[in-house]
DNA sequence: TTGTATGCGTTATCAT
DNA sequence: ATGATAACGCATACAA
């Protein structure tokens, strides 16, 4: 008897050309026709005990295993969904692999495991060599949009069911709505009742609809509050040490109380620089950062964050996406739970 | 014109059936066979331009896009390979999205695609569903796996490429060696020449080869330096309280100068356990891990890890796996460069 | 340069 | 309960 931790016979490089052994095959050793096989295996129509275990011998005996490119051929369905950014994977996987997309990555992927569909990465790369047409999909989930977004123009030229996380460039794409105006809001009041008057906004340079929702709601406190507004753009690709650079000049002025800084990468750039100018967080400088991963948390303070409820978006989005492929309407528009205020060290 | 950003047509609950177009649709449509189609839209035979342009037409007006799964029935190729971990999606995943499954999809993706495939996440629990069975797969990559790992065994019952990153179970599975017995000297080593005389070894628990040799090296340099050996095992999923409070009750006793912590989860633990007992590290407690992750860079002092070389490592996992698929023999076992050690605030 | 025919492996439909 | 046949959509060998 073989062990399963045998070595794998045929990967060397025995010229045994290993020859798929096809349903037929089976149904030849079985003396059964290739339709009773399937169904036999697929349990679709009953099939005489007898016959079931003279297939189940000669599936054992040749070691059949079906071919899952032709079921997705037969079925229309690949059991496969991308998740879709447009950043650069430099920027999504991260050198800190700490992306937004590898978050959203780790909460969607579980949710469609258990509905049986696989999940693939698609980064900015990805768009630019085609792959979208070069692997079979079910649809695609598409994180914070550009706003002329290459994924979205590909995938509705290839027709596929979309549901995109975050704020879709026009509000018709069926999306699940991080409600990014409102997480805005909620940071900077905060800010503001721990005592901050003047706070720029720090984000990043790319046409994205997320900064453009973010900027408008953080002049809208601003005009609210009277305070001056300040917004400070940086390429994503910039990174952390971009940021601190950038921060490092910018505080050097003394003239600001507090940074609110969404994209966390940037965020740990604005404490290196704080930290660099002798500046104590938070009582010389607050900062406040949208997205609560690992390094909001591992900062020393930790980082005033938002929980945007990412493990409901995901299930949302599967729901979503599984009614659209099933051919089901669903509204475009679907929301979470309230952003909720995760205060730290950072603003205290 | 449309922009394409307009809301993509027929996801609203129109009942408009959207009856896939195919080839052959084309092929009417420009009035040419289905062949020639093909033909122009592979460019492997030359088509006169004029028809070319007729059916380039075609194609735009009737919306035309390619069945990857046919493609993937006829070609034998899905242009998809999995990554598997045998790590529950929770520690592989993790809380903090941090594991080591995602670092190394975040190495290989970007590797892989560059090859034209893409790359799909399989946790423990994917086994335990059957999506090996379930997507059509090329290939696949295996993360530290068990000694009985169920991924390889379903694996080589599909007879699919299989490339082991890390320790196989046994080594006739190809592999890429990230030489754990090297990473456990080198850290053993470093402590000891940090000054530490009696460090315990905390790891996983699990049955997985990467565990038993490193417990075997720690062993070998307990022998040879005269050092009590200590082996501390902890389930995976127990994750940084789990560690915290082990090591809490542990560092209590005060007869340990050091602690080695392979796994960075636990290694942020320690560093917990050690702040609430007032110990001060390096000075009290001397702490060094392996995986040089966010983690280990952001833990206050930063913490003593290796650089595992896992950006080259990802690229010969693709190279061979790609040779495997091709058919092409390929060594058993392949090594990448030396692990180096990382030395950080942790062990100064 | 183009058309025709066949097969990839599976499953659904119809017939027995 | 089972068999025969067609079809999923594409790409290739071969014929023209």
């Amino acid at each position: 008897m073989k062990k399963y931790s045998d070595p794998p016979s045929g990967q060397q490089a025995e010229n045994k050309a290993p020859k798929r052994v096809t349903i037929l095959d089976v149904a030849r050793a079985a003396r059964v026709s290739a339709g009773t096989v399937s169904n036999a295996l697929s349990g679709k129509r009953q099939v005489d005990p007898e016959t079931r275990a003279r297939i189940d011998a000669a599936i054992a005996a040749l070691g059949y295993v079906p071919n899952r490119a032709a079921r997705a051929l037969r079925h229309g369905r690949s059991n496969l969904i991308a998740v879709c950014s447009s950043m650069p994977w430099q920027v999504a996987g991260g050198s800190s692999r700490l992306g937004f997309l590898m978050e959203v990555v780790a909460a969607v992927a579980p949710v469609a495991l258990r509905h049986g569909i696989a999940v693939t990465l698609l980064p900015a790369e990805a768009e630019a060599e085609g792959f979208l047409d070069r692997i079979a999909l079910d649809g695609a989930i598409v994180i914070e949009p550009l706003r002329e977004d290459p994924f979205l123009r590909a995938l509705r030229a290839q027709a596929l069911p979309v549901v995109v996380i975050g704020q879709p460039p026009v509000p018709d794409w069926v999306h699940v709505d991080l409600d990014y105006p409102a997480v805005t809001r909620l940071l900077c009041d905060h800010l503001y009742g721990a005592g901050a008057r003047r706070f720029p906004l720090l984000t990043g340079q790319e046409d994205r609809v997320v900064h453009e929702e973010t900027i408008r709601a953080y002049r809208a406190f601003a005009a609210e509050r009277g305070m001056v507004p300040e917004v400070l753009r940086l390429p994503e690709a910039a990174g952390e040490a971009g940021s601190a650079a950038l921060m490092t000049e910018r505080l050097a002025r003394r003239d600001i109380d507090a940074v609110l800084v969404p994209v966390d990468t940037f965020a740990s750039g604005v404490m290196a620089a704080a930290r660099g100018l002798g500046l104590v967080v938070p009582h010389d400088l607050r900062i406040a950062t949208r997205y609560d991963g690992l390094r909001a948390r591992q900062e020393v303070p930790g980082l005033t964050a938002v929980d945007l409820n990412l493990p409901e978006a995901a299930a949302h989005c599967i729901r979503l996406l599984l009614a659209l492929i099933a051919g089901e309407g669903v509204p475009p528009a679907t929301p979470v739970a309230p952003p909720r205020l995760i205060p730290r060290g950072s603003t205290r």
